[in-house]
DNA sequence: TCATATACCGAAAAAATTTTCGGTACTTGA
DNA sequence: TCAAGTACCGAAAATTTTTTCGGTATATGA
């Protein structure tokens, strides 16, 4: 396989149990992008969030789909086509993903003066 | 400076702002032991997360004073003494800890039996 | 015809993070 | 005297994660 984790997730503590599932870069976006449960095509994943690149999404989205918290629908076609959709697993994350964005939004001003503007 | 990040913290998103200050490997947990409001001693703090390094608790904890996580007194006594104690702004991140604390002992057991037991 | 788009994957490079090891300096207790 | 503990830091190695680049295959529209 092209790319794979050692642990997949770490079983050993709760907590890191349920970081493993979405520390790496941009799991948390994604988890957000597809919180309404419409499913999602790569490309249309990879216009929300622009900064991340292709193949980063590619990845991470296979290892959520490992996981269970998103499925992947596959449509034989030409040109191919296929769809992410979140799971109701990954659905039971979003009160936490809601929980770092009202943080994150809460705290925000104190970092930017802190670290400043970036882009 | 020994170890330091090339971005301390991401201002692009809520979200990524909130995660990169708790996704690297122990500062969730060092959070959690921290959340009594009890000051530790690093050596404290490594009796407790045996499976982290003094080193990577060191790094971590720095930068974690450097966020305004915590905050770390030194006492100039011989041999060294020096204390962590989370501060108010790590103290609201504590409901996040909570959620992923529960969403990982709810769910501890579906990746238990897909990636099995590990040690 | 040819560029573009679709999804995906391999491989290597780059970057970031963590581990390992050793060293500082001083104390206490065996 | 000597091992162990205290906190910390530098440097290099190891590991993990992300980026970059190119390639597969086919369709559509200019």
């Amino acid at each position: 396989m092209a790319y794979e984790k050692k642990i997949p997730v770490d079983l050993d503590c709760p907590l890191r149990l349920t970081m493993s599932l979405i520390e790496s870069k941009w799991k948390s976006c994604i988890l957000d992008e597809l919180r309404s449960g419409e499913p999602l095509r790569p490309s249309e994943i990879h216009k929300r969030l622009p900064e991340a690149t292709p193949r980063v999404l590619d990845i991470q989205l296979k290892e959520m789909v490992e996981d269970g918290l998103v499925a992947k629908t596959i449509y034989p076609e030409l040109p191919p086509r296929s769809e992410y959709k979140i799971t109701d697993l990954g659905m039971s994350l979003i009160p936490i993903i809601d929980q770092m964005l009202s943080w994150g939004r809460e705290h925000f001003d104190i970092f930017e003066r802190k670290y400043g503007k970036r882009k």
